[in-house]
DNA sequence: TTACTCACCGTAAGCGGTTACGTAGACGGA
DNA sequence: TCCGTCTACGTAACCGCTTACGGTGAGTAA
């Protein structure tokens, strides 16, 4: 039961070579019409599929791509969630890559998982890196053996192809709409996980436009929410704790919006009248929620898409220039700044 | 530039065959301690990642297991959306994928790619088939060369290990929720897209608790979303243009039942109090649209983890009983339906 | 010394495809 | 008839790794 049948059967069937078969399959030239279609018979009503490893080998291609990211959901010592948008990541590289009549290796490398990622680098013409799921020093070594594209983590490989999303610049629109539109003042940024580029991108885009507003620039954030839900959650009453509570929050990602809304509601605040909560990615469900939630919209599937677009572009082109892609960002202005209702989207 | 080494390679560098190479990385015996150190030295700064293909070869096993499913969204002709929960099987079948040391492959199969669909057949130890993906003659020859286990589609191959969520017995609990708790009696069923098998079941759960209630039984849906918000907001209005408008409004899903709400607010009807609307699912959009949906819990990771599981049980066993697993689904209260609120959720 | 064991290691035959090269036969032209 | 060409195949080497099997030298017992 499920025993694979090798070319050697087929062509053995048909009283032919396996040179021949193999012609047979890739339509190429050097058999008569007649064989062809016996080889064909054969070797669908054999079930035949030729082994991935055999041409792999052969070929010295494998038709795979892999795509390693970090799932840390799945430790239970760390409360760090995946974000969302890593499916969506997966979902456009997979789309990308299927265009290319190539499929997708995916692994989750659990900060330990170096065994598991050494074996997909064998597997795979070519890698997608997405941030924090591999030390620099592996994907150092990895590029090696493998062309690589690193997604949104430019603080390694210089050397190596890059895919991001301008997380600085759409953080600074975000917070200039903020200052300029409804001209808070007193705003309270809540970062994600402090190694996390994106959140340091993000960071950084707030200060970029507190400072061009002549506004105090801070060091750190004013807290820190791990990205996650419950870590907004947590952001947000220690920021109600203080002193002075600040005008505006704008949360590192969406997640952390929607556990600080939540807190907010809790303790009897009104959004946005009472405080203005803000958010970043534009995940589905910030559509939904009460109020909906401002936020910047990051082209999610287009990263995965690019990605694998820059990977496959390389391994045809193996010696091209080193490419280096920021995605734009979209402002989404809903009701959770302060910006008066808009038409609720009804689908038609 | 990124140039894969070979054994031979290391093992000229450090003058031993490649048969002790090849020992040494697999920490078998036949090697002294120096040696090995050689080796293991050698093979790190050449950055040596042994080939995939050749091993796979070598071992007629690969350690990668593959996961095909429908991505309907990538079509433009149809506006049918692949459900959010796909992201979670694919989760799901990752983690059980790794605790075993095996990475996924995963391709969508979007109604054509019967090309990609073979390649993939012949890369993997073992495969996962979700509903839809594959027509049920490819699905009988695949399995020909590789076990197979289906996800979510009991209507095919009986001879193969099957693993789906209890959708009739979840919309049949739902369902005598709304007709005993609430004493609805005018209750609408939206369908997703005819052919799909979760749809079916659904509805034939529908039928089963309306029978028992005693209430007239529909041969059909009262209408039809595709699965999809828009397809839910539309069937909505046709709902709500009949005659008499139900008490209550059973979604496939959630999605279809997010965008009948919106539809809805839009005209001004109030929910729960003039029309209850459920769900299916429990994506995590649905605690958070107000009012909050009553919905059924599908165990979206399990599932993909479950199928990952039995293949792979399937592989070290070949020729072990077939397996069918059922996963309990969970009635999930919210507001939607009328239920009193309970105290909001927040993150402590 | 001889024989035997054992640790350590090399040789070479696969695994299942691809493909460069060789060849047999048909056919046409001189 | 002889030679060249072209079509339709077969032969066998190779892709990079694993592993059964055989070999060598040191150590040990007789």
């Amino acid at each position: 039961m499920a025993t694979r049948s090798t070319i050697y059967e087929v062509a053995r069937r048909c009283r032919v070579s396996t040179a021949t078969v193999s012609r047979v399959m890739h339509d190429s030239t050097g058999f008569s019409p007649a064989t062809r279609k016996r080889v064909l018979a054969a070797a669908a009503d054999m079930g035949w599929v030729p082994s991935g490893p055999a041409r792999g080998l052969a070929f010295r291609k494998t038709g795979i791509v892999g795509l390693l990211f970090p799932d840390m959901a799945a430790f239970s010592e760390s409360e760090e969630e995946s974000p969302l948008y890593i499916d969506q990541v997966i979902r456009g590289a997979e789309r990308a890559a299927a265009a290319a009549g190539v499929a997708v290796l995916i692994a989750a490398t659990r900060g330990a998982g170096r065994k598991l990622a050494r074996s997909v680098v064998g597997q795979v013409d070519g890698l997608v890196v997405l941030a924090r799921s591999l030390p620099v020093t592996d994907i150092e070594t990895f590029s090696r053996s493998v062309p690589i594209v690193v997604l949104a983590d430019r603080s390694n490989g210089s050397r190596l192809d890059y895919v991001g999303a301008d997380n600085r610049g759409g953080m600074r629109e975000l917070t200039a709409h903020l200052l300029t539109a409804h001209r808070f003042r007193r705003l309270a940024f809540v970062g994600g996980p402090a190694r996390s580029p994106d959140s340091q991108e993000r960071f950084a885009g707030f200060r970029v436009a507190m400072r061009e507003a002549g506004l105090p620039v801070p060091a750190q954030p004013a807290a820190d929410g791990g990205f996650t839900e419950a870590g907004g959650a947590r952001a947000m009453r220690t920021l109600l704790t203080g002193g002075k509570p600040p005008q505006a929050v704008l949360f590192g990602n969406d997640e952390m919006a929607v556990g600080g809304l939540a807190v907010l509601r809790a303790a009897g605040l009104r959004v946005p009248s009472g405080i203005a909560v803000t958010g970043f990615d534009d995940i589905a469900l910030s559509r939904h929620v009460q109020p909906s939630l401002t936020t910047v919209r990051q082209p999610m599937l287009d990263l995965g898409g690019q990605a694998v677009r820059l990977l496959l572009a390389r391994v045809a082109e193996p010696a091209s220039r080193r490419q280096s892609l920021v995605l734009p960002t979209q402002l989404v202005v809903r009701r959770s700044c302060g910006c008066p209702a808009r038409r609720l989207r009804v689908w038609s």
